[in-house]
RNA sequence: CGAGGUGUGGCUCAGUUUGGUAGAGCGCUGCGUUCGGGACGCAGAGGCCGCAGGUUCAAAUCCUGUCACCUCGACCA
């Protein structure tokens, strides 16, 4: 490609609406533009290293026995209906109507897809395991689109899925899937952690997610500093640490003027956080819930709603429950009756602990669980671990650091196989539902995870696999003709032997072109210069290090192809 | 969904308070000089000031509505 006629649109300043690094890199180095918010076209250059991506992807799947296919974007109402997802996905499905008023939608994913194709075809044990993927546009109506392809409403996504006969299976295609993007992730240069995740909507259990780590990342993730646990703040969680049985004293009633809060308790009574339980009314489809939760502890609202299996949960609006005495701040779970109490699995082993009266006015002391002061009608873990806290797993103590979600992959068991009826007759001739997992990564989101974590103040700093070109050669003038020639006497060699590399051949001043060259972040640049050449070498210079060294003009074409060799094994 | 902010040439922005008929820098075109880290000079091109109404002799500027985009937030009793 010669630099003259690529269509690579590069900026000296950056565009106001971009907030992050690789979205304003992105716009800089004319790779991307905006055509409507979470919605954008890849220039050339970005599309080559999307392309490269999607090729590391497509080996990986590949070699783990995946098989390529193409579903459509365009999906049927009646398959979400039927799997029940036509109702519960919400907003963020993008519906469309066709002329004749019936409903679809743009498929944010395509497990009822994949599931109603399989189920047409496939009629017994001998036709499994299978693996199933396509990379392919998805479209989810953000209610918030932000930071470029960090989230954006239309990107593109390689989604595999797995059909086995059995659970053992489905474990051994996990294992295989797990395995292959640890592969992917580090072909792409990413420095990354694979953590436990909550499965979400999607549902299913077990799940991992792939974590590109980054400040810019939008989820928090938790990991040990000893050992190799690592998961999201949305699943983290740990069993309460043994308690040492104490004196249970009487119960106490104290007044609390203007103490609406935890820390305004605990400050008045001059105690720590850690002693008050609170007290939280939850609406879960609509039924009051009380959920009780140790005074410095997050209600982890995931966790929550996993538990009561509700679509919708949300925190009671004070008018709710604002009922005869009962007032926001000075809630407790003493004499409370007709509605359900959960409790963080901290609660019931606390001690003479403090809770709100339910007067609107004081607070109670020494409550105490286990006296049977109050009633649980079930514990579990619904709070979040808590950077410092013990490892859950070990003696090690619990770290957070912010991840960009790369991929995720999950077992979903038998969830979509029942809903929509995907079974296989056994051996023994009995009929019974496939095992499935899904398996997707963000194929713009990984573009934008590597530039996060590889760039400096001139620009994108590309790893080689993925960078859009690996090299690129620069004549530093025109106007003595032995240094053009050599530059396309080289450009026409290095093509020739497969190295991409790109020609300066613009009638630029040199400091443009630099410039140029380190805000793209081609890996390699090729400088040929009137008193390196008269000694019969061209300039290499190392963007990922500024390493500069002279190599003889016969020898670059094997010298590079010696370096990207190099560079490309992990 | 709630709150805040911004829409003026390809990009970054000034001008809006106090209405008087549109500017700067970068980029772009031509010529010349220069040219190994975003050169300089001269001469140009390019904008119905997001859109629609309204007020006024006169609106980028004031009023109303609307659209788009950006940021923050989404309740811890």
């Amino acid at each position: 490609m010669r630099a003259s006629k690529m269509f690579a649109p590069t900026l000296r300043e950056v565009p106001a609406e971009a907030e992050i690094i690789s979205h304003k890199l992105m716009l800089r180095a004319g790779m991307l533009r905006k055509v409507a918010s979470g919605v954008y076209t890849y220039l050339p250059l970005a599309w080559r290293t999307i392309h490269k991506i999607e090729n590391i992807i497509r080996e990986e799947m590949d070699a783990k026995g995946g098989q390529e296919l193409l579903m459509p974007a365009v999906q049927p109402a009646e398959i979400w209906q039927e799997s029940g997802r036509w109702g519960v996905y919400g907003a963020e499905m993008w519906r469309v109507k066709d002329r004749h008023d019936r409903d679809f939608c743009l498929g944010p994913t395509h497990e009822e897809m994949i599931s109603t194709i399989f189920r047409g075809e496939v009629r017994s044990y001998k036709q499994l395991p299978q693996m199933l993927y396509q990379i392919q546009t998805k479209y989810r109506d953000e209610r918030r689109p932000r930071f470029g392809l960090m989230r954006s409403r239309e990107f593109i996504m390689k989604d595999l899925y797995s059909f086995d006969a059995d659970e053992a299976g489905l474990a051994v295609s996990y294992d295989l899937m797990y395995d292959a993007y640890s592969r992917v992730f580090s072909r792409c240069g990413l420095n990354f952690r694979p953590v436990e995740a909550d499965s979400g909507a999607i549902g299913g259990k077990g799940s991992h997610e792939f974590m590109a780590l980054a400040e810019a990342g939008e989820s928090a993730i938790l990991y040990c500093d000893t050992c190799d646990y690592a998961a999201t703040d949305e699943i983290a969680g740990r069993e309460p640490l043994p308690v040492e049985p104490q004196e249970m004293l009487a119960i106490e009633k104290v007044d609390t003027p203007a103490c609406e809060s935890v820390e305004k308790v605990a400050e008045f009574l001059g105690v720590a956080t850690d002693r008050i339980v609170k007290t939280m009314y939850y609406l879960a489809d609509g039924e009051l819930v009380i959920v009780l939760v140790r005074g410095d502890r997050r209600i982890n609202e995931i966790k929550l709603q996993a538990l009561l299996g509700v679509n919708e949960l949300v925190l009671a609006d004070n008018a709710t429950i604002e009922k005869g005495t009962l007032k926001v701040g000075y809630l407790g779970p003493v004499g409370v009756e007709g509605v359900r109490i959960l409790a963080d699995a901290e609660v019931p082993v606390m001690y003479n602990v403090i809770v709100g009266s339910n007067d609107g006015e004081s607070h109670l002391l020494n409550v105490n669980y286990q006296r049977g002061d109050f009633r649980i009608d079930e514990v579990a873990d619904l709070r979040y671990l808590e950077e410092g806290e013990q490892c859950p797993h070990c003696h090690g103590h619990i770290k957070m650091a912010r991840g960009i979600e790369v991929g995720q992959i999950f077992k979903l068991h038998t969830k979509y196989s029942d809903a929509l009826n995907v079974v296989y007759t056994g051996e023994d001739g009995q009929e019974r539902p496939v095992v499935m997992g899904c398996y997707g990564i963000g194929v713009g989101r990984t573009m934008a995870a590597v530039i996060e974590q590889s760039y400096d103040d001139d620009g994108i700093i590309w790893p080689m696999a993925v960078a859009p070109y690996q090299a690129i050669i620069i004549p530093v003038n025109d106007r003595e003709p032995e240094l053009t020639a050599t530059a396309e006497q080289l450009y026409t060699e290095l093509t020739a032997a497969g190295i991409e590399v790109v020609l300066d051949d613009r009638q630029e001043r040199a400091g443009v072109k630099f410039k140029d060259a380190d805000l793209i972040g081609y890996p390699v640049r090729v400088t040929i210069g009137a008193k390196s050449l008269a000694r019969g070498n061209v300039e290499v210079k190392l963007r990922k290090n500024g390493e500069m060294l002279e190599v003889p003009v016969a020898e670059l074409r094997g010298w590079l192809q010696e370096y990207i060799k190099q560079e490309m094994a992990i």
